[in-house]
DNA sequence: AGGGTTTATGTAACCCGTTACATAAATGTT
DNA sequence: AACATTTATGTAACGGGTTACATAAACCCT
């Protein structure tokens, strides 16, 4: 790889004259851009990135944390962030952290031995003191955190709406399978449920079963629940991919859907379509979501404004066969 | 941040020798390295990455290339990228790059400018000479890439595997959903397909449809020709994904599964369990072979050996409920 | 013509680790 | 005792950009 030395010899200038051809800045005679630029492409020379961040102190790269990249949420989340990222001039790093509370800590010093841009982060276990430690530019995703801007959606209006369509559709008997009591968007949306029953005196606790944000976890949680309460016919499930277990779980007890049992989820990812039925839900706008923590992150990194908003956006519901 | 001289003036010795320290390099006095350890904690001093990038010309970063990241295969592929890369203590980069030669290029030249170490690729289109001129060490990803090491399934008889139980429980008219013809796993499945139906007389072209391994593709695909041929009762297609869409559109022309129409994918991702019924499959060791790419891409890096052999892995037949 | 401003370019310090090399004390060997 | 080797540490160059500062020619104004 060519150097700026190399380049500065070949057009017969100063390296200083030459950085200031590349990065447009202090004056060049228009002759001597010719030049510089004739030898920038002769040598097909390419500035070292390494070296500018160094002497920059900060480099144009953004990390996004994620519980695990496989949960199918994720995915859509991560892609948004590397376009907007990309598109910016930034690289993108992903981080899985399996809300493992030193994975994170031990990730965020690795990044910031990297003078990592800024970070944005799907998190329900990140220790605030580390947060209050560390020095660089963060925003928050999909769930809150403390002290952060946030950008996510209006999961308690979501969960409302979501449990409103059931009983209007009919369901006598709604159920809630939640999501993990650590994240901030399962609380809400829990919240949210509690609101939308509060009401309906065949009400009681068991009517929620955690089934931890996950397929299997909902998997189990619906069989045993549809068992012990055989008088439910509706279900909430906090987010699709748990919405796809109940699936499974009332396939698998020969109930049909949505004649004996109407079930919705929440989320709007790819695997509801996917799914059969197909799964009726709450959608939020994920891509849109992720596109905004990104351009945030890089509005604090290019302008040092940490004192954003946070964002909520509105959940749609999608109507699919799952209920009808 | 503190800095080594600010470490080495606190424990009055010489940034040679807190490096040394730091290192476990050359000669440190056991007396002095107390001394430095005391100052290193004091300050909490973490070493700048980037001021050693730049002086040892490579960066302990890896980069993962792969199509997009919400097509339902990629996940795993780069969960198990990302842990081997951590463990190991490298930073994870991910790129989606959409198939778009410029944007492989674009990337790969971003991330030389960063020094990154090494470049797993899941590609199909990487222009040949963009790859010779480039000297970074790169490991091809589930699909070859001429003059790089690659580890793959062994989608030949993985792909003969298939079709032959499809054979095996009864079935007498088998189409093949084919992925994209420039990627050669799906070509590899093809001719799988083709070695084991060779001597079928009822075989004509038009058993074949392509689906780009995609949902929608298959789902098209699938409605067009059980619609042609409705004598088809069994299906190979050459991904899970094609695979769902397959499920999708015989549920549409009403034709149950397994009891009118079989259905085999490949790949073994988790989707192909969502499913309903449930997605038989030639299940290939996905993260392990994730997983061994990266250990290939850090042994070149940290050997400088990078004539490594090819690794093919076989598939699983794994038998659900969309075949009996 | 004299002074101020703009344009143009070069020199060298700087960002922060790493390491080649120099120096010297301590230890070992015959 | 004389010399070789090992141990210990410091000085300074280096990696490859960026930019503060210095210098000077060109241009403008009254």
């Amino acid at each position: 790889m060519a150097t700026i030395r190399e380049v500065a010899k070949l057009a017969g200038v100063s390296v200083a004259t030459v950085s200031r051809a590349l990065n447009q800045n202090g004056y060049v005679n228009e002759h001597t851009m010719k030049k510089v630029q004739a030898a920038i492409q002769e040598l097909d020379y390419r500035p070292n990135d390494v070296a500018r961040t160094l002497f920059k102190g900060t480099s144009n790269m953004i990390a996004l944390f994620v519980p695990d990249i496989m949960n199918p949420f994720f995915p859509e989340l991560a892609r948004a962030v590397e376009d907007t990222a990309n598109k910016a001039g930034y690289t993108f790093i992903l981080c899985n952290t399996d809300n493992n509370q030193e994975k994170e800590t031990q990730y965020l010093h690795t990044l910031l031995q990297k003078t990592v841009g800024g970070v944005v982060m799907v998190s329900s276990s990140i220790a605030s003191e580390t947060l209050n430690k560390i020095q660089v530019p963060m925003v928050a995703l999909d769930r809150k955190i403390p002290n952060l801007t946030s950008i996510t959606a209006n999961n308690y209006d979501g969960a409302i709406e979501a449990v409103r369509y059931l009983q209007k559709i009919g369901c006598k008997r709604i159920a809630h399978i939640s999501g993990p009591k650590d994240t901030t968007s399962a609380v809400e949306r829990t919240t949210g449920y509690l609101e939308a029953i509060k009401n309906e005196e065949w009400f009681s606790n068991d009517f929620i079963v955690e089934g931890n944000y996950t397929f299997e976890g909902a998997y189990q949680a619906t069989k045993r629940i549809l068992q012990e309460r055989p008088e439910i016919d509706g279900v909430f499930a906090a987010n699709d991919l748990m919405g796809v277990g109940v699936l499974k779980a009332a396939e698998e007890l020969n109930l049909r859907v949505p004649k004996d049992l109407s079930v919705i989820g929440f989320d709007g990812i790819e695997l509801g379509k996917f799914a059969n039925p197909t799964l009726t839900t709450m959608g939020q706008p994920i891509y849109e979501i992720g596109k905004r923590a990104a351009e945030i992150i890089i509005e604090q990194i290019e302008n040092k404004d940490s004192n954003m908003d946070s964002e909520q956006y509105t959940a749609q519901l999608i109507r699919r066969q799952s209920t009808m």
